[in-house]
DNA sequence: ATCCGCATGTAACAGGTTACATGATTCA
DNA sequence: TGAATCATGTAACCTGTTACATGCGGAT
């Protein structure tokens, strides 16, 4: 369902846009937070035209289909928001990896935490690059500070899982050279 | 593909365990990080039978059939620990839903933000005192640090959340007084 | 006797990924 | 004319959720 709600959020500001452009613009926006490929995009634009929330406003060359969102639409995203109580249970493969950690040896497992702490630290700097580059056209567009907030959630968080990672592969070593 | 090694995990820690068993310390344990139901886990615990991961141990009272892990499964383990790549994409509702706060008015947006702030507060409240009974249990099982580190990482990632919809809220009220 | 918790399972569905498949346009 | 990119779709498969279904054993 969330994926219905992250089009039209897309639409919304962006404007209308073919489900190619929406696959291109999830890769570059929410990319960190949510993901979908055009085979999930496709079908989903299909079923939300059929279900009055979009419309096709345009049809182009190469079977090019520009679709609008409608005040059905946006109604529903603005209950989807304030009506919906959010689930809040995460996935998260990186800490389910932390709770095995004790099933390796102390040495094995502070090597794998400072792998990902250089992984997390490197996507961190590509969020950073990125909220920079919207700083910087701030003025020029109007639509740049949009995901402002969400670009800042995810800077933290992968600052936290960053520190983490390096802190307790601190620890581990240091009581296992006792 | 996580699930198998998660139940694996279970299994090395806290010995040879029923399918229930493993539900319920599902819950206890690494709930927080990564979810799973009794049916999807019976299933799961079958196949991996199969695939001699595990064994039958025991058969009790009710069909209760009690799994020990063999020492392929510690194997594979090990393997899926040290050799996997991570997959460090993550689907988080809650950022998604701060992508999409623009779309609404600022008053709105930060009284959602508040509530997001409250839940988050109580998750991680939740998670402390879980470190404390940990830590005043520390002495007696030597298996109660087992998931320390997993639980340091949520417990910190729940105070990120928290703090950041607690400041974006302020920052919206801020600018939209002016 | 009855109720609660133990104990295991299956089926239908929703959401997502990978791979397959096709064709039009633009640009060098 | 050949390659890259635009553009849309489908099918098979995997993972996970919800709901349905059944029955034993122990405690009161």
């Amino acid at each position: 369902m969330s994926l219905r709600f992250a089009l039209l959020g897309l639409l919304t500001v962006s404007g209308p846009a073919s489900g190619y452009d929406l696959t291109k613009l999830f890769e570059s926006s929410i990319n960190y937070a949510w993901q979908a490929r055009h085979s999930q995009i496709y079908p989903e634009l299909n079923k939300m035209a059929a279900d009055g929330l979009i419309t096709v406003e345009e049809e182009g060359p190469r079977g090019r289909k520009t679709y609008a969102i409608t005040e059905e639409g946006a109604r529903e995203l603005r209950a989807w928001l304030i009506e919906r109580e959010p689930s809040r249970s995460f996935r998260d493969e990186g800490a389910l990896r932390a709770f095995l950690l004790p099933t390796l040896e102390p040495h094995e497992a502070a090597a794998l935490l400072r792998a990902e702490a250089e992984a997390y630290g490197a996507k961190l700097a590509e969020l950073e690059a990125l909220h920079d580059l919207r700083a910087a056209q701030q003025t020029s567009h109007e639509n740049a500070q949009f995901g402002k907030y969400a670009l800042d959630l995810g800077i933290r968080q992968m600052r936290t899982i960053r520190d983490w990672a390096r802190e307790t592969a601190d620890r581990i070593e240091g009581s296992s050279r006792s």
